[in-house]
DNA sequence: GTTGATCCCGAAAGCGGTTTCGGGATAGCA
DNA sequence: TGCTATCCCGAAACCGCTTTCGGGATCAAC
């Protein structure tokens, strides 16, 4: 099971290992006739050229990371798997390979980072889920390595990244509830120091302000991205002496949480409280009331991630590859008019 | 931003690449104080050993792949995170790369295989989700290339496999059914040219013999791992003129889609009509009423996974690698006694 | 002071490709 | 026919690291 070398199909061909190189390649001092005999000989022999030996010689990994960031909360990630096959679309017409990288803690993927652009394994990187101040950025902006990352950090000006306009789309959301006359609006968020978290508190905070209503920060709650942890929060606010009579969420998998504390208070979610949640999982179709939430389209952002970062590592000015997607408001069940407080 | 390469540690220790290459590779031919010296020039002048030469070198990739079947249902999918950050556990501890690699079609899975087993790309690979016959396996057997599966095919006897008894588990589920009074039990399979179908399938028959109850292929279906199929299926039986009692699915996934479907028929599902899911997704407990399931142990598995394909590739012998656990019915309120077919 | 074993390290040959350079053969033109 | 331009291909260096082999130096033992 020895595989077929370059020595092999050159001696086969009585060529020199140079010149079925150059056929192989496309070059154009190799006469037409030759190449078609070397292509049909690389064929029939089953050729593939030794990818190492290849990537030492030419010095271009051929690969870049998805570096999957330490405590990817596990309902968030039907994503991934999503993402993964895009990106690996954009990839695979260029025949490059797509690894993935995970890391236990912040350091360790700074530590992660720095082994894989020094190692010349990957040639470029992908970032997701960025904190506002992202140490991993800086690094590799330092080291002038090609990367793209999918979200922002707080000052996004010189790089490649992907996001949807978590501000927009919370506004959206609140302003909706407001439309629905509510006023009281509980907000479950994320840990601040995730960028994609302080953007979203920053569109509740102006919807608010657009329709004169009080910040209160008595309901608002900075969760982990968790069912659990959705659940506790409105459990909180909802036993409080004055309960919001809404909800919005900065993920569908609080929402689900949030949904759970409604109905063990014996309150029907969309008529004695609403709730809005974000990401469009598809499972949202099938709670009761089904959740209204904020979808981003995510079929799409893999190939156009995987392309951004080959477009940057072949030396695309980064800055020339920011998109900025929006959500959008996908009406279910779970978000209806404001009630009379006389539910409890 | 030149990387330091060996050369140029050799040169400023005034030592011979070979002789710094193994000092760094803990051979014995070199004295304890070289190896000090070598070591400490080495993390002061940050160097990594260029992956692409080393591997082209040793003749051994340090990387495996693991594929993901063309159509991966989009909600079965949070394990897939979960699967992969194990994976890589088990390989970074010896510092290997993981690699996804995606396909379209049948063909192009075993296109695809066929490159990555002769591109001397990675050392091993991962399937996934086999088929009762798979002519991957039967690729990768007759190439003697080293594999582990996740799921078995039909004979599998002489290679490596992490499973879960499929079988069992169904049996399990349908057998708790009966216990709770059901004799009228539907069954939402998926495709049987899958396998871990196949057996769930084989699970749910020895069920209803073990009780003698009879089979009956018109409440049985076999349907894609998606919501709306499940839903559709439960319809169709529900509409029936004798409908089932009890469901029984083999994915959460379905599993929604049934109680959906029950849902929107103004049964209440857990009394009117029970559902048994498979997965032990989380989101199985923000249902209402929650979802009772079989859970399969999934957080070890991605580790123990590339634990076994390591050990194969390191030559041992595929067939001492073959693990079955057992899935667990987490009991929720999706299944009650049987009760009066009056509902109608 | 020899001899032999032991310890270290240098030298060199790969691993399997890519790419530059140069020149022989052929064709084009006068 | 002679000369130059063009077309193809061979030769060889190189990418960065690993690993075998051999021998000089050191040391213990006789």
């Amino acid at each position: 099971m020895k595989r077929t070398t370059l020595k092999d199909l050159a001696q086969s061909l009585e060529l020199t290992e140079g010149t079925v190189s150059r056929a192989l390649n496309g070059y154009a001092d190799i006469s037409p006739r030759t190449v078609e005999r070397v292509q049909q000989a690389a064929t029939s022999l089953g050729y593939k050229a030794n990818q190492n030996a290849r990537r030492l010689a030419t010095g271009v990994a051929e690969a870049v990371a998805y570096v999957i960031p330490q405590n990817h909360s596990s309902l968030a990630e039907p994503f991934v798997s999503q993402l993964l096959r895009g990106i690996d679309d954009a990839l695979s017409r260029r025949g490059w390979d797509l690894l993935v990288s995970h890391s236990r803690s912040a350091d360790d993927e700074a530590e992660k980072i720095q082994r894989l652009i020094t190692s010349g394994r990957v040639s470029g990187v992908l970032l997701t889920r960025p904190f506002r101040h992202d140490a991993r950025i800086k690094l590799l902006q330092d080291a002038g390595f090609p990367f793209v990352v999918h979200g922002r950090s707080a000052n996004c000006e010189d790089y490649a990244w992907y996001d949807i306009d978590n501000e927009l789309a919370i506004t959206t959301a609140v302003l909706h509830l407001i439309e629905l006359g509510h006023r009281r609006i509980g907000f479950v968020g994320a840990p601040l120091y995730y960028n994609f978290a302080f953007q979203r508190l920053q569109g509740y905070k102006a919807a608010l302000q657009q329709s004169d209503i009080q910040y209160d920060e008595s309901i608002v709650e900075f969760t982990q991205l968790k069912d659990d942890a959705g659940e506790s929060a409105a459990a909180n606010q909802l036993d409080s002496d004055n309960p919001p009579t809404a909800f919005v969420c900065v993920s569908d998998t609080q929402a689900l949480g949030v949904l759970s504390a409604i109905r063990s208070r014996g309150l029907t979610a969309g008529t004695d409280v609403s709730v809005i949640g974000y990401d469009g999982l598809n499972i949202g179709r099938h709670t009761s009331p089904s959740l209204s939430t904020m979808a981003q389209p995510q079929v799409q952002s893999g190939r156009e991630l995987g392309d951004m970062l080959l477009a940057v590592i072949d030396g695309d000015d980064p800055t020339d590859h920011q998109v900025l997607k929006r959500a959008e408001l996908v009406l279910r069940n779970s978000a209806g008019p404001v009630r009379d407080r006389n539910y409890r």
